[in-house]
DNA sequence: CGCTTGTTGAGAACCGTTGTCAAAGATCGG
DNA sequence: CCGATCTTTGACAACGGTTCTCAACAAGCG
């Protein structure tokens, strides 16, 4: 039950906060071990799926079904503005949608609503430099 | 390129029509087994593919990143609150959300927006038959 | 220190999905 | 109708991300 605070657990969150942008478990494990840091894969795993579970990381799923991690500036509920194509992410609010959410969720006589909010773009960076 | 009209494919247009809720590949899989249909998987998982290509389904990202199938009435675009327990489906649309979704993208200069946005939640009659 | 108990890691297992390829059948020109 | 053609099918293998297994290991505590 303790939780406790191994070379591994550490590597992970450290190199997290290194990070901007949402990795997958996979690319995580990879920068870790070119590092030099010695973690096993599945520690890797283990390791997010702890850290989302104490929502210290966010988890956004990819397309093609890819847990994407990413250690957010604030821990309370938000959403995402991701970049397709380079991955640059800017986290957001929106007021406006948890009112809406709700409300309609309430007009259908559903309860616990939960609900999923991303926002996929392109940057102006990424526009500038793609052949326009 | 032709997009041929075959007894497997009817079958699966035929099962999601008559189908309300959200089902994965494998259900439908399933239900066509069971209904006497002989369809392999690999078939359905095209028709599927075919078909939501079209438009002519609608895809869903399940929590555990199953995806879903549905036949929906509207073929706009259009969000969903399902329910977690039964699968039960209400369409929904979201002008609200869809003007704050491209205003806020504007506003950190991204181009190309796309939003995924889905109210997941309990309905009245599951919340009912649960041990309250 | 030693002990207890949670943690690690290599590999196997899992599971949804996609690829393979020979056999089957839809479509069409004759 | 009848073949020729060319897509589709289906059983099974292969894939890729994730989880499980279990013996070896190391935090943290007294």
């Amino acid at each position: 039950m303790a939780a406790r605070m191994t070379r591994q657990r550490t590597a992970v969150v450290e190199a997290l906060d290194e990070l901007a942008d949402f990795r997958s478990a996979q690319q995580l494990h990879e920068t870790l071990r070119a590092r030099g840091e010695s973690v096993g894969l599945a520690t890797v795993y283990r390791a997010l799926q702890a850290l989302a579970e104490a929502s210290e990381v966010d988890v956004l799923r990819a397309e093609d079904g890819e847990s994407l991690y990413r250690r957010c500036a604030r821990r309370e509920h938000h959403h995402h503005l991701v970049c397709r194509a380079c991955g640059r992410t800017v986290e957001i609010d929106g007021p406006t949608v948890e009112a809406w959410a709700s409300k309609v969720a309430a007009a259908q006589g559903f309860d616990d609503i939960e609900h999923t909010v991303e926002l996929w773009g392109t940057c102006a960076d990424c526009r500038a430099s793609s052949a326009r």
